[in-house]
DNA sequence: CTGAAAGCGCTTACAG
DNA sequence: CTGAAAGCGCTTACAG
C-alpha cells in the first residue's frame, strides 16, 4: 500500500508538502498542489488513519455501547447516531453489551484502547469501577436512554412519565384495575423508572402496584415470557400486563399464546418501545413511542460539544402513547376513513389512537 | 494518559522490557515482569492501540458492512459476527450501507483507512471499483449472504433453492395457482436468485412467473408496499405474495391492510427469512428461515483463515421452510398438543410446520 | 511557499 | 535477560 513518502518521490516534493495537500493547508502552490494530486490519484493512495490518529490524538471516531443490539429499539438508535456522526464527520465504534455489565466493560476498555474520541453509552447497570473512572478521567462521554445518577455527565433520554400516565388513563377508562408490570433490571435507570412512573400513575386513580404484580425483567424475550409466567400462576392474575420494553412484550405474547389465552379478551398487553411490527401483531399492540431518531442525534450532537470543547447539556424528550386494541377496544372505535398506522386523535395531546 | 514511557520509568527499566512484559515474551526476568506489573497497575495504563498497530501493521480489527442494520437478519448476523470475532480476538466495525451503494463505498473506504484487517461484505450492488480494486489489491474478503460474481473471495451464504421448492409445493397444495413475488434489487445475488428459484419450482407444476408477478422492491418495506399495491391493482391480482426479504413482507401486510383485505383469506403472504415476530403477527407468516448465527460465525472464521494465512473456503447452508398460517389452513391441523412456536413435522425434512 | 526534522507510542531485530 | 535505536506513516512548528 502506497505511502505518503510514495506520493512525495511521485510528485518530486517533500512529505511535507503532500501532508499539506491532503489537509487542505492554504500555502501551497497551484503547482504542487497539482502535482500531489495526480500523484495521488496515480497511486491510488490513501492516508492511513491508524498514523495519522497517533500524530494529531484524534481519530474522529465515537464509541457507542448499547444495551442490546437484538433490540429494535437500540438498532434505530446506533443507526441514527452513526448517521449525525457521520455528518459531522466522524465515524461510530459499536460495542453491543447483550445486557452483560462484563460485556459492556470488554466494549468500554476496547473503544477505549483505541482511543475513541468520545464514549456514547447506554448502561445495562449502576456504573462499573472502569465506566466512573473514565467519566472522572475527563473522557467525552454522554449517556443515552439509561444513565448513571451521581457521575457529571449529560443524559439525553425520554421522559415516559406523561405517556404512562397516559396509558394508565387509557387502562383505567376500559375498566382495568388490576394492572402488573414487568420491569427492567433495578440497576438500570429506566428499569427503575417506568416501575416509578407506573406505580405513581396507577396511585392517582388509587390503584396500587403490589409486589406480585411486579415481573422482574432484564429487557429481554425470555425473562418477558417468565415474568408473565409467574403473573398467570397467580390466583388472582393480573387484567393488564405492561411490559417495560417492546423484548419482554415478545417474551410476554410467546407466554400468553402458550397458555391459549388471548389477548385482550383474556389478558391486556401494553409495552414501552413502540416498533413497526407491533401495528400488524394479533392483536396489535398500544405502546409508548419514544423519539428514537432524535434522541439518537442530540446524543451525537452533545458527544461532539463535549469533544470540540463546547458545553454540552441534557436533553429530555417527551414519549408519547399510541392506542391500538391489545388492551380492549377503545371506548370510540377510530371512523373508517381515518389512514392506516398510527394517527393523532383530537386535540393536540399525547395520547395518540391507532386505527387497528 | 500515561504511556509507555511511564511506566519504564516508574518500573525503572526500559520501554523495550515494558513492551516484551506486555507482550508475554518470554525472555524476561521475573524480577522485572513483576516491577513492571505492578507499575502497570498503579498508573492504570492501557497500551494504545493505535500505536500498537502502526508498529505491527495489524488492527486485530474486522470490518463488516451490511446491507441494513434496520433489517433483523442483518442484526442477528452482525451480533453473531461480532461475537465469534471476539472469541477470536478481532473487534469488529459495522458499517451499515442501508441498501446504498455510495453509502456502502463510504463505508468500505473508511475501513480501509482505518487499515482494518479483513472485510466482510454482503454487497449492495453488483461491486463498485473500489471494492472489486479492494479485492484484487489482496485485502482478506469474505462475502456472506449476498455475493459478486467474477471475484475470487470466500463466499458465505444460504442456499434456499430447496426451501423455496417446499414453499411452492405447500401453497400448490394449498389449491394457489396465481403466485407472485417482490423481489429485491436485480444487482444483488439474492436478489436475483430468490427470483430464480421461485420460478423454477413454479415450472415443476407448471405455473408460470409473468412479469406482473414480479414486483421489483430493494429489500426496504416501503419498497414492499409499492409493489404490493401494484399486484393489488392488477386486474387479475395474484393469490400468493411471497416477499424475497421480511421487511418487505412488513410493507406488503402495511398494503393489505390498508386496503382492508385479509390474509390468508384474500391474499397470502410469505416471506423470505424468518422473524421472531412473525409467530405474532396476525396471522402468523409462513416464511424461509436462514441459519443466521451460524453463518456470521463461519463468515468470520473464514475470514480470520485469510487473514491469518489460512485457505479459506465458501460455505453454503440450506434454508428451511417454516409453515405457519399466513397462506392458508394447512390441509392436516397441528394437533392441539404441540407445543408453542415451531415444531417439526413428520420424518426429517426442509418442511417445518409451526403451531400457529 | 517549501523542506528537514522531531515526535506521536509502540515493537523488534541487534548487540551485549 | 536487557537496553539503545530504528522505524511504522503521518503532522507541524521552525527556519528559510
Amino acid at each position: 500500500m502506497a505511502s505518503i513518502k510514495d506520493v512525495a518521490a511521485k510528485a518530486g516534493v517533500s512529505v511535507a508538502t503532500v501532508s499539506r495537500v491532503l489537509n487542505d493547508h492554504p500555502s501551497v502552490s497551484v503547482d504542487a498542489r497539482a502535482r500531489v494530486a495526480a500523484a495521488v490519484q496515480a497511486l491510488g493512495y490513501r492516508p492511513n488513519a491508524v498514523a495519522r490518529s497517533l500524530r494529531t490524538d484524534q481519530t474522529r471516531t465515537l464509541g457507542l455501547v448499547i444495551s442490546d443490539v437484538l433490540n429494535p429499539y437500540f438498532t434505530e438508535l446506533a443507526r441514527s447516531v452513526e448517521e449525525e456522526a457521520r455528518a459531522l464527520g466522524y465515524s461510530v465504534i459499536i460495542g453491543n453489551a447483550d445486557e452483560r455489565p462484563d460485556l459492556q466493560d470488554h466494549h468500554v476498555r476496547t473503544l477505549l484502547d483505541r482511543r475513541i474520541d468520545g464514549l456514547l453509552v447506554s448502561p445495562t447497570d449502576g456504573g462499573s469501577p472502569l465506566m466512573l473512572d473514565a467519566a472522572h478521567a475527563g473522557t467525552p462521554m454522554v449517556f443515552v436512554d439509561r444513565w448513571i445518577p451521581g457521575v457529571d455527565v449529560p443524559v439525553v433520554r425520554s421522559d415516559g412519565r406523561a405517556a404512562v400516565r397516559a396509558l394508565v388513563a387509557h387502562l383505567h377508562g376500559l375498566g382495568h384495575r388490576r394492572l402488573a408490570i414487568i420491569a427492567g433490571p433495578a440497576a438500570t435507570t429506566t428499569g427503575r423508572e417506568r416501575v416509578d412512573a407506573f406505580r405513581e400513575a396507577l396511585g392517582a386513580y388509587g390503584l396500587g402496584l403490589p409486589d406480585a404484580y411486579i415481573g422482574q425483567g432484564d429487557f429481554q424475550a425470555e425473562s418477558g415470557r417468565r415474568a408473565t409466567e409467574g403473573f398467570l400462576d397467580l390466583a388472582e392474575p393480573p387484567e393488564v400486563v405492561f411490559a417495560a420494553d417492546n423484548l419482554m412484550a415478545l417474551g410476554a405474547l410467546d407466554a400468553i399464546r402458550a397458555r391459549g389465552l388471548r389477548v385482550p379478551d383474556d389478558i391486556a398487553l401494553a409495552a414501552f418501545d413502540d416498533i413497526r411490527w407491533f401495528v400488524h401483531t394479533d392483536p396489535p399492540i398500544t405502546a409508548i413511542a419514544q423519539s428514537t431518531g432524535e434522541l439518537g442525534r442530540a446524543a451525537v450532537r452533545a458527544l461532539v460539544d463535549r469533544i470540540e470543547g463546547r458545553r454540552a447539556s441534557s436533553v429530555t424528550l417527551p414519549a408519547r402513547l399510541v392506542v391500538r386494541r391489545s388492551c380492549g377496544e377503545p371506548p370510540s372505535p377510530p371512523s373508517p376513513s381515518s389512514p392506516p398506522g398510527t394517527s393523532p386523535v383530537g386535540a393536540p395531546s399525547p395520547v395518540r389512537r391507532s386505527t387497528s
